[in-house]
DNA sequence: GTGAGTTTCTATACATGTAAGAAAAGTAGC
DNA sequence: GCTACTTTTCTTACATGTATAGAAACTCAC
């Protein structure tokens, strides 16, 4: 009934844990033990602790990681010197992001968040906008340009990291080799024509060259 | 009289379930009650078994998944009419794909296996692979063209999924629209300007502009 | 028949994320 | 002091994927 007007001093049981110890320790975890190793309990006991009072400053695992990306990208971005020319002013920025996430491909499961903006990454989406924009699109096309340049970007990062945690743990055929060994070549002649380079094909890191086609598509659609 | 014990090569004791059972169960779980109530236990109670003895048709859930992809991409993959142009030939093999994929946004945990190639799926990889090089490219850039296609389709369904999701589960300002609440003009000056129509524009579908732009630029370069 | 070999199935157990609710540790007003 | 309220922490419990060990059900050689 009477609420207090609020002189606003901490109410309440006054926290033991924050969230910046928790990413703190979370980034020891992963650094030491790898990230399979990061767990709520593990980090709880890591801070002294119990894994459910990590949820009070954490809604979820997931978020975490979130967290834990962001804490990466604000220690490792360094916005490099980006061209004027905007088409390749575009692709720097983009191959920044890029670089800087595939050195920590354990993040997989959290690059599916709609947008990864972490505050430190909005200045290469400025950059990216920006550019698209000085190439001759508009600011809604520009957005949407961005869009295609992160759905390719983070689907590299995410089928690539996956297929190279699959060679480790796996062995045997894949399912893939199995696939490719029945080809029938009449009705798929190109596949089987290249059946047996698919492999070494599709490891290596095109990256660029897909960004940069991306890029020049988007610039040429006026 | 039919024989009863025909002879029978196999040795050991015979199985009681099999990979056709375990998928068709699968699916009649996802279809009737979602993809959250597929567990191992349900699957298993379904079919009249125990959890671990899906295990001896089925590596782990993930792979059940791809069986269960495979599964619907055999049941509802059409072959379109293709143009005999290459670029729109490869355009068209691709949405066709992407339609598909988009109507059951349930496997984007599967989509992140390195090619996802059912074998139903193969004959759209050869018409966008030959489209590419109907188009001018080599073999083997054209199989680079091929990867650079489903990196930013499969990227975009597991964002836009993902996203989807979220927006079912969570309420409360996004994380995404605290930053942008705070952005600062100066310095992100092509942000700020679309700061407010982020949302919508993000949640439009330009899938086919994206594609149309990756295509002409993978065709563009030489 | 019996026993060996092979394959499939079952029972049990564990680590994990996290829901639910009780308890603790504070502040504010009396 | 005490009570009411608030926020954080702790306890307990559950569902899930799956590892491990062994039991069960078959064929084959004898």
């Amino acid at each position: 009934m009477p609420q207090p007007p609020a002189p606003r001093r901490t109410l309440g049981r006054p926290p033991r844990i924050s969230r910046e110890e928790m990413v703190a320790a979370a980034r020891r975890i992963v650094d030491a033990e790898g990230v399979d190793r990061l767990t709520m309990r593990r980090l709880a006991t890591e801070i002294g602790s119990t894994p459910m009072a990590l949820y009070h400053h954490v809604r979820n695992k997931d978020q975490l990681l979130v967290l834990l990306l962001d804490d990466y990208a604000v220690r490792t971005l360094r916005r490099p010197e980006v061209p004027d020319e905007p088409r390749e002013r575009v692709v720097a920025a983009a191959a920044a992001i890029h670089e800087a996430l595939a050195d920590c491909p354990w993040i997989v499961e959290v690059l599916t968040a709609d947008d990864l903006m972490s505050a430190s990454a909005l200045w290469f989406v400025e950059q990216i906008v920006d550019g698209l924009v000085a190439g001759g699109l508009s600011p809604e096309r520009a957005v949407h340009g961005y869009r295609a340049i992160w759905y390719y970007t983070a689907g590299e990062i995410m089928i690539r990291a996956t297929a190279a945690r699959r060679r480790r743990t796996d062995d045997g055929p894949t399912y893939r080799d199995q696939v490719f060994a029945a080809l029938d070549p009449d009705e798929l002649p190109r596949l089987s024509e290249v059946a047996q380079r698919w492999a070494p094909l599709t490891a290596e890191d095109t990256y660029l060259d897909g960004l940069r086609a991306l890029v020049d598509g988007l610039l040429a659609a006026r």
